[in-house]
DNA sequence: GCCAACGTTGGC
DNA sequence: GCCAACGTTGGC
């Protein structure tokens, strides 16, 4: 028998939650990533892949993962971006976490203390390794549906 | 090409 | 509200 593997990625996203939160993701089913106007970050929004699985962050006010989301549309053209040459991605709510896990916990958690988001606090796009993923969903006792 | 000045982000 | 970290800009 074959077997066809599947190379699933991992990221996060950051936002802040005054700027556009997870309720509001939720409410529109699915959402343009436009504005990122950083080149790593825009790297790694061109390196997702339909279905990959991607953290949702929120910034500043609440500094927890809230929940799970999925790329729905590969990179485009951000239509935001008048000038200069960016990327954006869709995204499509998969489900929340049962408890969000915050920034805390995972700067206590010895094999998540330099994943980029607390190595390079300002950059607000990353990819995760499949270890670095399943451990923060176990920490928001959260299973994929 | 260097670097000072400046703006932005985000944790504290 | 402060400030460290970092990216960008522009003068030289």
């Amino acid at each position: 028998m074959r077997c066809s593997m599947i190379v699933m990625n991992y990221w996060l996203v950051k936002q802040e939650p005054e700027a556009y939160a997870w309720k509001d993701f939720l409410r529109e089913g699915k959402t343009a990533w436009t504005g990122v106007r950083n080149y790593q970050a825009r790297n790694a929004l061109r390196q997702m892949q339909k279905d990959d699985l991607v953290l949702f962050y929120h910034s500043v006010s609440e500094k927890s993962i809230v929940g799970i989301a999925k790329v729905l549309r590969e990179a485009y053209p951000d239509p935001t971006a008048k000038t200069g040459d960016w990327s954006c991605v869709d995204l499509k709510p998969v489900k929340p976490f049962s408890h969000p896990v915050t920034l805390s916990q995972i700067k206590e958690t010895p094999s998540l203390a330099s994943i980029p988001l607390i190595r390079q606090s300002r950059l607000s796009v990353m990819a995760l390794t499949r270890k670095e993923f399943t451990l923060i969903l176990s920490l928001g006792k959260t299973h994929l549906p």
